[in-house]
DNA sequence: TTTGATGTACGATTTTATTCGTAGAATGTT
DNA sequence: AACATTCTACGAATAAAATCGTACATCAAA
């Protein structure tokens, strides 16, 4: 629960979670799509994960290639956690009434939520 | 979605939401008993806060009695999209899969969760 | 009317996250 | 060798959030 990754941060990790190791050009080249930032920016910010340990590395040629190093199971727990906390006083059902209520969520997520929830009720058995 | 709270407004607007209008020395005396900080720092923040229109106040004798000026629904509707996003790639059934396994959400809100869901099924027809 | 308690106002500082500029090392090309 | 390109490293600048110190106003009790 402590090493908690950034907004920032956790772009950066999400990319690694998803598509494997990395390197700062490749990370850089994605994100900038979305959003206007520097080439030095992403290194910075893939250095300071490195520093605090969000991030491994190992150097390939000339470059680095970047690997997440903290699971992504439990940092996104921890971060629901504390969303929860923070923002619904720990209650998963408010939550959860919200995401219901969303224009976001739509009918497709809803089945799968169903699904989820049935399996869950079998298997607790 | 503009007006996102920080972490710390969020905890004041929350107080204000549950028990209506305070005082700074109200919201001080309740905020200070989980987390250690000073009078004027909560002070200050609430003043902020009051030229960022989230909170209104009024006087009330020497004092000001603050209150929320924002609607708690758009409120945590837009923080949970925002955190839904970043966290889960805007996954709703993503979001509740972590939910659902987590220790946290325990017997009798599965239930609720249950219940929320069973609910929006019918009313969907 | 002096003192103490309580409140507001406001500026300065601290802390944390992010962004940027510049230097220099390594590699490839001409 | 001279150069352009592509990296890393590092420190500084910026921005935003949170914290703190101090001054001053108000009011009530002694």
């Amino acid at each position: 629960m402590k090493n908690q990754p950034t907004e920032g941060e956790l772009a950066i990790l999400q990319l690694l979670w998803d598509r494997g190791p990395l390197t700062v050009r490749e990370v850089h080249d994605i994100i900038s799509a979305d959003k206007k930032t520097t080439y030095t920016t992403t290194l910075k910010m893939m250095q300071i994960m490195n520093e605090k340990k969000l991030l491994g590395r190992n150097s390939r040629g000339r470059s680095h290639v970047y690997h997440a190093n903290v699971d992504q199971k439990k940092t996104t727990q921890g971060l629901l956690n504390r969303f929860m906390d923070l923002t619904f006083g720990g209650s998963a059902s408010k939550l959860v009434m919200q995401l219901l209520g969303s224009s976001k969520t739509d009918e497709e997520e809803l089945e799968k939520i169903r699904e989820l929830l049935d399996d869950y009720e079998k298997n607790k058995n």
